[in-house]
DNA sequence: TCATTATATAAGTATATACTTATATACTCA
DNA sequence: TGAGTATATAAGTATATACTTATATAATGA
């Protein structure tokens, strides 16, 4: 066991849960890259607006995420102060294919109208 | 990223899936300490046999736990050959509780009523 | 100020999930 | 062989979840 974390059995529970979504995970090997914008979700996971900043919204809930607004938008990112942020790290160890993706992206230059 | 996962991305979601749940969670956790009997379960989470032993056949039908009867009893104990033990065994890192608990539950005796 | 773009939220719906109770199966031992 | 114990499975149900479509909010820039 780790002894320095403060996560109960329940909390550790929660953020596997969030976690165990494959959308989620997805938008979170994103994240573990580079922050990204709403737009960026939906395009790379091919997933319409609402649903994305649902789970965005869930994500935030839990402080998984956190947001910071850039004019028109809005920048998600990993919340390093979250209590879960080292479990969530090692769990993404695991997760493949963002780097991929995010080149992919950049190469379409999606990234540009985005901006 | 870990280079040697075999896992997809569905994979980890689904592992994280069944992890994420506060009973099937606390059950790994007592698995990373020694095997188990059904009705050790049952008397350390609280939880009806029926309740356990789904959660039981979901880990083992998603490869996380095998089973091994002795008798009378069948004992569940962490699969090391499933794909995902590496991420399985760093969870569970996280999860604290369980020897506390299997050390109460000798002392009252109850893994002898249960053999 | 108005049109446009980005994002969030609300409401509805279908499916998944985690229990419950009742019953079946499997093993042990007298 | 039959009673007792351990476990699994089936069926039912309430709640949670992940979408959908429609609409609201917020910022930008002409």
């Amino acid at each position: 066991m780790i002894k320095d974390s403060a996560l109960e059995t329940v909390e550790v529970a929660q953020a596997l849960k969030l976690l165990g979504d494959k959308t989620r995970l997805t938008i979170m090997g994103l994240l573990n890259v580079r922050e990204c914008c709403v737009c960026e979700f939906v395009e790379m996971i091919q997933m319409s607006q609402p649903s994305v900043s649902q789970h965005l919204r869930k994500l935030r809930d839990a402080r998984l995420v956190k947001e910071t607004r850039k004019g028109q938008w809005i920048y998600y990112s990993i919340n390093q102060e979250y209590e879960g942020y080292p479990l969530v790290k090692d769990i993404l160890r695991y997760v493949k294919g963002a780097e991929e993706q995010l080149e992919a992206l950049e190469k379409a230059g999606l990234s540009i109208r985005c901006t």
